[in-house]
Order: C-alpha cells, then structure tokens, then sequence
DNA sequence: TGTTCATATGAGCACTTGTTCATGTATTTA
DNA sequence: TAAATACATGAACAAGTGCTCATATGAACA
C-alpha cells in the first residue's frame, strides 16, 4: 500500500498490512465518530437520560436540564438528524422519546466505562 | 424545586419533578460527555478500531490512519487522560493497547447504532 | 382572521478542537 | 559521551461547537 508516505523508519510493517487491510474508510470512521459526538455534550447526555425514563416535550426538557427552551431546540435538531430521538405532535406540543433501545444501551456503555473510575457511575446502572 | 426558572408554560409538573429526582448532576453529565468526547474523532475512532485488532506503536498507528506521528501522539495523550488506551515500552518504543474490554463493547455499540442506517456497519460487527 | 403559545431556525459570537511546526525528553547505540 | 531514534509537548491558527437573541413557523382558539 502506501508505506512511503510514512515519515517514520520503526514501522513493523505486518502488523500495519494485518490492521490496514480491516481499516474503516475515512467516511465510515466519520459515521462513527458523529455518532459518538452527538453524546459527547453535558446537555445532550442529559436530554437522553430523561428520555430514558419518559417522553418529555420541549420545555419539560428544557427545565429539567436547565437550558433554555432555544439551546434546548437546537440540541434536539442534532439528536434527531442522528435518530437518536423521534418524537410525536399533539396540537401545539412536541412530545419526544429515544428513537430506539440501543440509545439506551450505548448511554450504558458509556456509564460502565465511568464507573472503572468514579463510584457514582455504579450507582446509575443499577436504577436504569 | 426551580420550577420558577423555567421561562415557558407548558410544564408537566409531575413528570418535570419525576425526572428532576433521578438527574445527573452538571459533574456527571460532563463526565459521560467527556467519555463519549474521547470517541467523537475520526483519527481516535481508527485508533481505537486499531487496537481492537492488536497492540501497535505510535509509528505503526500513523502509518495505519494515515495522520501524522505528532498528531497520532496528540490524540493519544487524549485517549490515555481517558483511560480508554494503556501502553508498554519495550526500549525506544510504546505499545498501544486497549485500556479494557469494555471499550471494545462501547465502540461497537456505536456501530449497531449506526447500522440502523447504513449496510457496512453490519459488516464489521460480524467480524470484529 | 388575528392572537397566542410551543417549537424551530438563522445570525453572530465566545469558546473549543485538531492539526502543524518547532522543540524537548528518554532510550539505545556508536 | 555524542548522535540517532521514538515519542511527547507547547504555541499558534483554522475550523467547528453551543449558546443567546431575534425572528419565523405552525397549530389552537377567540
């Protein structure tokens, strides 16, 4: 492949074809890591874990989170274009919910990876 | 609670309340942020994805996603502030390795997710 | 129809992020 | 000890993010 335009002389040079030739593609590592940036924000990590537990419209979130109703919309647009989140209209309310069970499961995920760390993290997974 | 700081008034109290009780604190939820931050990187998602196949050098890793040593050394020291990468030394040189198997779980849990949408997530996940 | 209310959206701005480039550090080898 | 190698780090800068504020949209109701 393209080994000269490695600028380092320390390559071992197997294990670089065995890892490249699994490689994701710029686009698929891009997929990827949008995915994990819509997470990747207090507010947001915060409107998911209310929807964990039930389906809240726009200003319900946004006084549970502590934001404005504004900040609050433009985070939701984010979350949906990920389809993180889906939601439903009755009359003027928007009422939102997760999109699916797996949002829930990498919210986990990510809870497990604290809790090597901090004591509170534990506390959570037991409760949700 | 600070339902007075809510500016709209729409508010479903009970449920407003239900969900205030069981909230991440401002700490945890940036905590959660932060770890999902780690992964919110095209180059670290590579990295990571790397790894998961086995221990390389920072060399190695450059030549593998294709970035330069400076910038893999970077988004190292990121990765190993979060605990999601350990390393040796053997002389001159550091093997990365993934920090727990959980990371392993997290990244592919951002995969199912993604393969809600696009056919090649799924394609990794069968062999990974 | 006009007003009100819940939500969405665009512009603008402070702050953050990821890279490059230059330099520093630690280990091996001559 | 001096030079070379593998990696780390700091400064600096372009690009991206998340907020506020003003305005727009769309549904209900008088």
């Amino acid at each position: 492949m393209q080994f000269d335009r490695c600028e380092s002389q320390c390559i071992h040079e197997e294990a670089v074809a065995a890892v490249s030739g699994k490689m994701l593609s710029g686009e698929e590592a891009q997929s990827l890591a949008d995915t994990f940036k819509t997470l990747a924000d207090p507010n947001r990590v915060k409107i998911i874990f209310s929807l964990m537990h039930q389906e809240l419209c726009v200003c319900d979130l946004a006084a549970v989170i502590g934001a404005s109703d504004s900040a609050v919309s433009h985070q939701l647009r984010m979350l949906r274009n990920q389809k993180l989140v889906k939601f439903r209209r009755e009359g003027k309310i928007l009422y939102y919910s997760l999109a699916d069970e797996h949002i829930d499961t990498l919210l986990k995920q990510g809870l497990k990876h604290i809790s090597h760390s901090k004591e509170w993290a534990a506390r959570f997974l037991e409760f949700i």
